[in-house]
DNA sequence: CGCTACAATTGATCTATGTCATAGCTCTAT
DNA sequence: ATAGAGCTATGACATAGATCAATTGTAGCG
């Protein structure tokens, strides 16, 4: 029912290798908004895919700020950035009420040994995880605040598509301040930004909920420089 | 005579897993300064480890500027980003006269899934990269051109000693506009900023040569966001 | 149901960094 | 050597976005 084999591995896998996969992930799993799925500097155990809701990844600067590095929707994997030094670099902290899957890591070591394509798999999932990471450096030190939160609306709105959800119209899990966290930009700038693609007949807004009226202009400002 | 057993390599490995990744390991291929290893949508094949000299990384946005996403020094990994999609994501350009390993990607993988160790050794290497994206996206997105600079030069100095070399003065293998470019800031102000350092007696600067005078006063102007 | 605390908006002002312009420097190739 | 093509440096000016401040909106909670 957690529909595995389709969401959060979209590559081809055997069925029986499904089945393998099927039977190491930990089920359940709620979540409460606020709720923190791992903090910073745990030891690792276990990456997640997200089932339902929203999950905010974050680490904390030297002086104590936070900053955002991602927001995980269902099907996507949130954790592998522990691997590496078998602890947690950034906390997981729920947005809204969620579920995820808990897959421990040393099981999915021994299933990618045993497993050539599950292997290959997680490799390419982590592969992901950079390149994704590589478009927000590109965002961040090339765009206007206009063109970042372009890019962050048409970002959910594709990921909501892949699930089948509205493309255009859509509730904001996260709040102003996590967005401009996110988007290296304060509230302020945000707050902004959106009231003027407001005024543009670009979107509609009512406090979280999102429509977005001409998808095509938000594409494009978002494009302008990079895909995202 | 490459080291990869203890630079590339830090994680402990048996002697006789050493040797087998030894085997496939492609030695060789002399890079002159501005040649490509590779380019950005090129077929994935191989990662590579650099031997000698410095890679840079860059990925060319929507209008066609460059953005530089990584500068590679020996010991260093490149090309993992090339596994989600089974093309490169960036181009790769020596800096200076440099020298490379290749590791074929489908050899990396059959070692992998024959020796656990080798497999998690890989995934904590791309794990690694992900975290290091994520402390540049914390660095561009919260800190100032003086921390920016002050954070990169600290890290080529502490990449240094890694290598057993000078902590407090080397030459900077890439130009203004490069350093600019990585970290999100225009060409002048990376120069105003280091003769800024220079006036201030922290560095001393004869073109690319560089000396830090003052480590501790630079560490403190980069840590106090992130370290880096 | 109303209180409280936090989230979002909006305006006025300030500032770090970008942009534009010029000039000196440095390396490479002839 | 020397010419040329890029690099680097530095000044004057412009501006996007930050900061400060005040107001309104909203969602938990007793």
């Amino acid at each position: 029912n957690c529909r595995l084999g389709s969401i959060c591995l979209p590559i081809a896998l055997e069925h029986d290798d499904i089945v393998k996969l099927d039977e190491i992930v930990q089920r359940g799993h709620p979540l409460q908004k606020g709720d923190h799925l791992y903090r910073e500097g745990d030891a690792f155990t276990s990456v997640y895919a997200v089932r339902s809701g929203t999950i905010k990844a974050y680490r904390l600067t030297g002086d104590g700020q936070e900053q955002v590095t991602g927001f995980y929707f269902p099907g996507e994997i949130i954790g592998m950035d522990g691997i590496s030094k078998d602890k947690y670099a950034n906390s997981a902290k729920a947005l809204e009420t969620s579920a995820v899957c808990e897959i421990p890591f040393h099981r999915l070591e021994e299933l990618s040994t045993a497993v050539p394509s599950m292997q290959r798999h997680f490799f390419q999932l982590m592969s992901q995880e950079i390149t994704t990471d590589q478009q927000l450096i590109t965002l961040l030190s090339k765009n206007s605040a206009e063109e970042r939160i372009a890019a962050l609306l048409i970002s959910i709105s594709a990921r909501n598509a892949r699930r089948k959800l509205s493309r255009t119209s859509f509730r904001l899990p996260m709040s102003r301040t996590d967005i401009g966290n996110f988007l290296g930009l304060t509230v302020e700038t945000v707050s902004r930004v959106i009231s003027r693609f407001n005024k543009q007949g670009l979107i509609t807004v009512e406090s979280k909920e999102i429509t977005l009226l001409d998808l095509d202009s938000l594409k494009a400002i978002a494009d302008s420089k990079t895909e995202f």
